[in-house]
Order: structure tokens, then sequence, then C-alpha cells
DNA sequence: CTGTTAGCGCCTTCAG
DNA sequence: CTGAAGGCGCTAACAG
């Protein structure tokens, strides 16, 4: 327990006023002549004092803390995209609080309104739904960004990638290898997103004069895709490819359809969209079209911390990932 | 950009001092006469009026905040265990400040001096390394609580489940079924729960009077467990059962000897550790001892902010998870 | 039982 | 260029 050294002491220390020690902390408001700014350093340096966020706080700058509210953990992309959250905040100095909805509204709502109390510095939702419940931080003027789930009638800053073209990007992929049979697994209703993937999946198989053998939706989880598997197996024909909304999806997709000893891929190819770390390391490996989860989350923190000025929506561009599951046979 | 309402103002609308709002929000020190304190309150209702946590955490209480530092989220227990820590937290009326190490011992010391600079009420760590870097927080008089990755050798308190119990568990199963050749496959030596679950295995092999066909180390994760089956495939001759230390061990294992065209668990079966939720799910569902995060992390909340005094280590207790991988044939 | 007041640590305007 | 002083919102002694 010991004695914590405040602003004044390092102010004593150097022979000066505790104004001058906060000038050469924040640089500024005002100069300070370079003899005192060198006693005060050497002062702050010995002292090992370190300004607290809190006081700082409470007179009025900001609180070197970020929001992030995210629906869950077990998806591997929002695992993956709050990792990267987290980091890119680190790199602005400031500390992130986790939030989970749970795919809960009203706790998504608790949430937001529990941060604006803190203070925080900024907002990062994944959205649950396609209605959002950032009021709260609007009204206190905290910047929010909304991520991978932009809700295209709201006035909120939003980045992501455009996940109909993603899917457009992988559909097209499937059809290119020439497979008779093709089917479609998006997300619920429940976000524009799933929709979004749904019309990209349409769009390139329209352009190719194709029709779906069969159009799906289940949740984003690996638990989706092995249900999903379940109903396309009752299908009177089996599709020969499937596009998924998700990698988890993919990846409950393919082990189910093992199980039933349809191999992948050679009886059943999939393409999806994610591209976490984790699928290129998969048995098989999937294809999958990249968010690029780093790319995301740096420019939400720019979005959120220096060009609160710049358009509504910024688009972060993908890349398809070649792995075996389309068929494909890399290495 | 609304006005915000502080403490004085519900003074002044109670017709009363703002000491004696403090008294009735804190429900202390002192006591307030019943008719002062509805007025109080309804004047805390009319203006909508939340106390402010940071100017709060200035006069000395809490700040209503928690650290919790994970080696990654990409492991399925750890995230899980997040999402319950968070979730238990959230209970205590508290918001979790969330810490990725990246299994680096400079970043989880960073974070600890972080969440220190920060006030945070405790700081929950799943260590890095054998050797921790908790002194700020101690020194301050912060809780701290080690979880899952407790230091036998350290004065911290801790809190998880046996390792080596559960190692034993999982692998006396495994023998239970009386395969001939069993393998090991447990963590590197970085942290001493891999040290622990190799123990457990060894205990239950040797109450059998087995010897291990093979004992190999490698990462927690799915990427550990693939690459684990490209050393066990080069063995004269194949095991017929694979205790592993994780549950995304044994997926990556299973997944990589499937690729190979081995099926599990008829030539190939697996027990493993964690059980959490997706390995029920899971084509095939794991076998596997559970670590039941959510009263870990009910423990470890406890730990920080109620019995401080208690024991330094919980002990958590298990839960043996009958899925398909080992060779049982449930539904 | 209630009101007053001194901090908590820091930022920033206002005088020097 | 520098020092003094007010204020941020709240807690908890200290006087009534």
């Amino acid at each position: 327990m010991v004695k914590r050294v405040s602003r004044d002491d390092v102010a004593r220390l150097a022979g000066t006023s505790a104004a001058v020690v906060s000038y050469v902390i924040n640089g500024g408001p005002r100069n300070v002549s370079p003899e005192r700014r060198q006693r005060v350093l050497a002062a702050i340096k010995e002292l090992g004092y370190e300004p607290s966020p809190i006081a700082r706080s409470l007179a009025g700058s900001g609180t070197g803390t970020t929001g992030m509210i995210v629906p869950n953990l077990d998806s591997s992309f929002f695992s993956e995209l709050a990792t990267a959250v987290e980091e890119a905040a680190l790199q602005t100095g400031r500390l992130v609080f986790i939030g989970n909805s749970a795919e809960d509204r009203r706790r998504e709502a608790a949430y937001v309104s529990s941060f604006v109390r803190h203070r925080v510095d900024g907002v990062v939702v994944i959205g649950v739904s396609k209605q959002l419940s950032l009021q709260p931080a609007l009204d206190e003027g905290i910047p929010v960004v909304v991520v991978d789930r932009p809700n295209p009638h709201a006035l909120i800053r939003s980045v992501s990638i455009d996940h109909a073209e993603a899917a457009e990007t992988a559909t097209a992929h499937l059809i290119g290898h020439g497979y008779d049979g093709i089917a479609c697994l998006t997300g619920m209703e429940s976000t524009f997103v799933s929709d979004d993937r749904l019309e990209g999946f349409r769009r390139a198989m329209g352009r190719a004069g194709l029709e779906p053998v069969a159009t799906l939706r289940s949740p984003y989880s690996y638990a989706g895709g092995a249900t999903a598997w379940e109903r396309l197996k009752e299908l009177p024909n089996l599709p020969r490819a499937v596009f998924c909304a998700s990698d988890d999806q993919a990846r409950g997709l393919i082990a189910a359809a093992l199980a039933d000893g349809i191999s992948v891929p050679e009886r059943l190819a999939t393409v999806s969209i994610d591209g976490t770390k984790q699928a290129s390391v998969l048995k098989p490996s999937l294809t999958t079209v990249r968010q690029p989860s780093d790319v995301i989350a740096q420019a939400t923190l720019r979005r959120l911390f220096e060009d609160a000025q710049a358009e509504l929506h910024w688009g972060v561009p993908t890349e398809l990932i070649i792995g075996r599951s389309c068929g494909c046979t890399p290495d």
C-alpha cells in the first residue's frame, strides 16, 4: 500500500506549481520554458508519477476508456473482432470495457447507458438487431460506431465490409467450379447482414442464370451449420455445393456432412464469409471471403476519435481466401 | 447534448442538502428520516439522476470496474470464461475491462499497471506463464484472483479446477473402454496446468498398469491438435485412443484424423478437458471433463469482493460429459 | 436527524 | 512564462 504520488508532489519536487506540471504533461494549453520543463520531467521520472485517469475525467478531459458491445464471444469472427478492437484501442491509449449483449436488445441498451455513465470516450457496437438503442450515447455527444452490422436507415456512423458483395464473390467462386446444384445458407432475419448476404448470393446466381436448389436460414454458429445440414439432407437430391454466410456455419455443416459419410469437398463443396485466422488451419481448410478484422478495428477507432466528421459509412475491402473446402486443392 | 443532472440538482429539488442525497443513495453512513428519504427518492426519479461513477471514484469509493486479462479469445474455453466473468461482474454492478495479453508477459504486466491506474476494484487474470506480474496491484491493495492457471508457489488467491484430477477422470474413462494403445497430448511447458494434466494422465495409466504409447505436447489450440495428429501418424502403430488436454486440441486432432480417413471414434477415440457448450454440439460430440466456467466466474468474483480472507486456493468440481468421441454412443 | 465543508487529483481560466 | 484559484461530482468527517 505504497503512498500514491500526485501532481502536487511533482510540482513540489520540481520547485514549481501544479499548473506547470499539467502544461508539460498535456503539452498545453500554455507554454513552459525548456528549463522548467526539464525539471518537471525529471521529477516525474524520479517519482514515477502517473496522472490519474479518474481525476482527469472529472476535470473534463476524456476517461481513456472505450466501450464495446458484442452479441457473443463464441463466434469466431466476433471474438477476433473484439480482440482487434481491443488492440486498436490500446494503440490510442485506451482501455476497453467489454459488454456481452447476448443478442438481447435490452442488455445492449443497458450497456450503452452504463458506458455513458462511466463516461467512455467512445462506443463500438456490433448491433443486436435492426433497431439500435444508442440514444443515451448520442445525447451525451459520445461518438458511436456500429461495426459489421450497419443499419442503412440509421444516421449512425458505421464500418463494415460490403456484405452483399462478399457473398457475391464467394458464390461466384463456387459457380466457377461448375457445380450443379448450389444451395444457400444465410443467417436469421434479425439483422440486415443476413439479407445482404442472401442478396449477394442471388446476384451471383442470377448473373450465371442459375437457380438455387435451396435457400435456408439458421444461426451464424457451428450449431446453425450442423442443423442446416440436417435439413439439406432431407432434400430429394443433395446439393453439390453450399454458400454459407459464416465460417462457423460452414464448419458445422462440413462436420455434420462428414459424419454422414459425405466427403468434402469431393461430394459437397462450400464457400463462406469471415476468413478468421482459424479458417486456414481447419481440416479441411475453408475457402472464404475474409473480413479483415484488424482493418475494420483500426478504421473504427479512427472514425471514433479522429475523423468524426467523415462520411457516415466506411466500407472495408475484402479478400477471397482459397482453401480446400470449395474444391480447389491448394498444396 | 442534454444538460447533465448532478447530485446538487437533486438536493435542490428535494429541498435538502447534498449530503442527505448521498446518504439515501448509499444507505449510509448516516440515517435519513423516512419522509426526507421519500422526497429525495422522488426527486431522483423525476430528474432521472444517476450518480457519476467517476466522481465517486475520486472521492474514494470503488470505481465499479474490474480488469480481466486473458491470454487470447480464440480458445473456446477462455472466451467462455471471459463471458462468464463479465456476466458475474455485472451481477456485482461492475463493468469489466478486457485485456488480451497474447500470452506475453510484458503485455500482461502492462495491463496490470494500466488497470491499477484506472483504479479497478479487482483484477482477474488467466496467467500467461509460471511467473506472474501482479505486484503493482498488490502494492495498491487491489484484490487479485488468478483463474484457471494457479501458481502453487505464489501467495496469490486463485480459483480453478483440479487439473490433475480432471485429467485422471478423463483418462480413466478412456481406459474403461479397454482400448489398447493410449496416447497423451498435453500443453506446452509454460504453464503448470500442462504438467498437472500430464500428471493426472500418468496417474490413471499407472493405476491401470498401462504404458502410454506416446506423450506429446503442443499448444492448446485446434492447430495444436491438428499438428499433434501429424506426429502421431508417423508412429509405428497408431494409438487407439488419445487423451487431449483441451477440447480445442481434440477438435483439431479429430478433424485431422478424419481428413486422413481415420474414423472417430471407431478407429481413434478421444477424451479431453474443458467441456464448453460447443463440445456437445460438435460432430462428433466430445467426451470431456467440464470446467464449469459459470461456477468458476462466480467463485472468482466472490473471492474478489466478498471473502477476501478465505483460503488462498479455491477448487471447483468438474463433471464428466459423455459424448461420442470416446466410443460411447449416446443417442 | 441534517446541513456544512474539506478533500479526492487534475484542468484551465484568470491574474500576475 | 508562471502561480493561484475555481470547479468537476461525490464521500465522509465535522458541526449543529
